[in-house]
RNA sequence: GACCCGUUCGUCUAUCGGUUAGGACUCCAGGUUUUCAUCCUGGCAAGAAGGGUUCGACUCCCUUACGGGUCGCCA
């Protein structure tokens, strides 16, 4: 298929894509892949990829609801070339600064006689007969527009003189030369209507691709309130943004090979439109941590305490001298930054609550209470504390009982944390240091 | 209701007529780890249904069912 970039007679033609939002308040993780798709196509080709605010709904437009646009996309890693706070040639970027230019297309209606009024608004004049649209991942799409009473012609102009979405819609793509509009199948109907208008004006139409839907894990439409339809949220989970950049990529679209993880740049490298899928997918968190995980393992031990930092501050944990290394101790134990301080509290400080399955767990070896009750004045008279030095204690309390160092282990780890899962054993000795160790086995040891 | 798009394990997906239908998430079982996690191995699990076309169909065609979308002086 004829993706308008390897054509012959297209060759010199530079890509411009666009994401065109309208400002209602939040960036939708529907809206965010479709910018993604489109920042990833124009990245790939070299192309300029252009911010367009719709913001033509006054009551919406707020600077609140524009800035959380912003905020998402920075968030996520696309930038734009054209846009607000970018400039560019085919300015104005906000659709509400653009009224004298959609008078004068309008005029170019007027003058061709397409429009007709009708009831103090302006109708657009369908040609009756059926519209083709060739769409880079739909294929070919036929609607016929020749029976009148499915398709009425459609208003282009309101009655208090604003101008409806489908045409600022269209001269905008036009006037800003966009060559690829990749937007949501909720749009597929609309294009039509969209190219008669390209048509009414003697301009060429860009290419069009309509992606997929998300959809909810349950299969309805995800809209505003669904969980994790909001991108602003991910951020407060602990997602990292390359992750969900990287999930939503594979939602609709693949590359054709067994590898899931990639980073930005991989997936511009990958990218391609004949790569992406008709049928809607559903939003599936569980695979979603799962990516976040792979893209918190390789992250350095700095790079990732100072990432969760702000986590373990908000949970109201204090930041103590060896704060990196407590939190490098979790590092490949967490999916989200936001788990961070669950996993680290019992390192920062002296008060947590013993799950109760890691008790009943210990408890059903008999020996335990003994046994800690004896490491914990070992380690009392150690005379110096390390990791090494606490688990030969260990070993030696275990021997001397004629048990197994490993029996002795498990049932240390929860009189430390508190639970059966944690850092590694010998970390947590390290970070918690002698005093602690010593009281904390003690303490457990009389309450089992 | 009309019109469009779609339908492979629970979920995301590979397969461009001939495969024991592959991978990933989740879950389960082993192994490694003297602990936890990572990791490794194995397992559960799919072509919506019915007709065609064909030597042969998940793959092409039709019908039905189901899902999604669109039918505004919203975007």
């Amino acid at each position: 298929m004829d993706s308008g970039i390897s054509g012959a007679y297209t060759t010199r033609m530079t890509v411009r894509t666009r994401f065109a939002p309208s400002p209602t308040g939040y960036l939708h993780v529907g809206g965010a892949r479709t910018a993604l798709f489109n920042w990833l196509f124009a990245r790939k080709h070299g192309g300029v990829f252009v911010l367009r605010i719709e913001d033509t709904d006054e009551a919406r437009n707020t600077d609140d609801a524009k800035q959380a646009i912003f905020d998402g996309m920075e968030w996520l890693g696309m930038d734009w070339d054209e846009g607000p706070g970018k400039g560019g040639n085919f300015g104005p970027y906000f659709q509400s600064e653009r009224k004298p230019i959609y008078d004068a297309w309008f005029q170019k209606l007027v003058d061709a006689g397409r429009v007709y009024e009708d009831g103090g608004a302006w109708r657009f004049r369908f040609e009756r007969k059926p519209v083709t649209m060739n769409d880079l991942v739909c294929g070919e799409v036929t609607i016929d527009y020749t029976d009148e009473s499915n398709t009425p012609d459609m208003v282009v102009k309101r009655s208090d003189g604003s101008y409806v979405f489908h045409f600022v819609n269209v001269v905008d793509d036009l006037e800003m030369e966009i060559t690829h509009v990749i937007r949501g199948e909720d749009h597929l109907m609309n294009t039509p209507k969209h190219l008669q208008l390209i048509e009414a004006f003697g301009c060429k139409p860009p290419f069009y691709a309509h992606i997929p839907l998300i959809l909810n894990p349950d299969g309805t439409k995800m809209s505003k309130r669904d969980a994790g339809a909001a991108v602003g949220d991910y951020p407060r989970q602990g997602f990292l943004p390359g992750a969900v950049v990287n999930f939503i990529a594979l939602l609709g679209w693949n590359p054709k090979t067994d590898e899931e993880i990639f980073t930005l740049g991989e997936l511009v490298e990958r990218f391609s439109l004949e790569n992406v899928n008709r049928a809607p997918a559903r939003f599936d968190f569980e695979k979603c941590k799962w990516v976040n995980q792979q893209h918190l393992i390789p992250m350095g031990v700095e790079d990732f305490a100072v990432a969760a930092r702000p986590f373990v501050e908000e949970a109201g944990l204090p930041i103590p001298e060896n704060y990196t290394a407590v939190i490098a101790a979790v590092k490949e134990k967490v999916r989200l930054l936001g788990e961070v301080p669950a996993a680290v509290d019992f390192l920062l400080k002296d008060a947590f609550d013993y799950d109760g399955e890691a008790i009943a767990k210990v408890r059903g070896n008999a020996a335990a209470k003994d046994l800690l009750a004896s490491l914990a004045e070992s380690f009392a008279t150690l005379a110096d504390w390390s990791a090494d030095a606490a688990k030969t204690a260990l070993n030696d309390v275990a021997k001397a009982a004629g048990a197994k160092p490993g029996q002795l282990m498990f049932p240390l780890r929860v009189a430390l944390s508190g639970r059966a899962h944690g850092p590694d054993l010998g970390d947590i000795l390290d970070l918690l240091g002698e005093e602690r160790c010593t009281e904390r086995v003690r303490k457990f040891s009389q309450i089992l």
